[in-house]
DNA sequence: GCACGGAATTAAATTGTTTATTTAAAGTTT
DNA sequence: AAACTTTAAATAAACAATTTAATTCCGTGC
């Protein structure tokens, strides 16, 4: 077993399922927990009056202000049109504002509002609780292991960006 | 807050808080693979004519032709609006199709059409595939680890609405 | 006959992706 | 140095998923 490392493909014509057997079930797991913990965080972010996925801009721009959307994006992991869009949204909403930058015309840099700054600590709570109302019972070696894992299979879904044929 | 990164307060878990020094990390962490996984997914489903959110809906009717919207929601995880609208492009698309209940006149039951019947196993195929992408390098033992630990959290977000308004 | 509850749907808001367009800096050629 | 080409960043448009809140429709019960 563990033919991990020089993997042949397809070595025989049957289904093969011994691969299979439980990696099967990694993108509905993932799936799941993923809508449920947005869908808590979506919550618990409400109260001050963001969306899931506005958080974390907010939370990178408290630690470095001036970013671009597109490094916004990269550290986010989402692609640049979904930034500029969220960013757009968030310009109105009054969380944070655009300013073009003096040395190079191409760039957009995105600063927090009075307002976008006072959201901070409330998302840094929301975040924090949804993380431990969703890790209840686990032990921190149990998270961390999960965490580890989340980011092997991340990195693995990145790595390989479309399907080889052949 | 002070929790930055390289913050040594690690030791030996014994009081509760400690927990979420990880747990902080958990949100986004699963929020990406996620991401990750559903653009792999949508790809390999792509060539189907598929989205992804669209899989699950085929392999159950697979399985249980005939079911109602309602049971497809609570099936998959998500809400009624969601798969009424889902329902609603696969039937355009021509993979399934409405039908009256004829006993109960609210009831809408489900159906796979001949074209829907067809993607089936590609779909299946896509599933099982971007699981193994996602699981490269990882043991048996440590994708049942993953399921499991998502499974429980999963269950935590969902037995906790987070309702507690102070 | 009328009120209540459940199932499905509609409406409105947002994130997310891919593809294509605009704009500006940089590089190349003459 | 001027004009053209290429590249990079931001954005716009089109398509889909997801959620909550409100609405419609139907069956059951008072």
């Amino acid at each position: 077993m563990s033919k991990k490392k020089g993997d042949k493909k397809a070595k025989s014509g049957k289904k093969k399922e011994l691969e299979g057997l439980s990696a099967t079930d990694l993108a509905p797991a993932i799936t799941q927990a993923a809508r449920s913990m947005r869908t808590a965080l979506s919550r618990s972010l409400g109260e001050s009056g963001l969306y899931a996925g506005q958080d974390g801009v907010i939370l990178i721009l408290a630690e470095e202000d001036g970013m671009t959307p597109g490094q916004l994006a990269i550290r986010l992991g989402v692609k640049a049109p979904t930034m500029t869009r969220t960013i757009g949204r968030m310009e109105a909403q009054g969380f944070l504002e655009r300013r073009a930058d003096g040395t190079d015309g191409r760039l957009t840099k995105v600063h927090l509002t009075e307002a976008g700054l006072q959201t901070v600590e409330q998302i840094g709570r929301s975040v924090s609780e949804c993380g431990s109302i969703a890790a209840k019972g686990l032990s921190d070696k149990e998270i961390r292991t999960l965490l580890k894992l989340l980011k092997t299979i991340e990195q693995n879904l990145q790595s390989e960006p479309s399907d080889d044929r052949g």
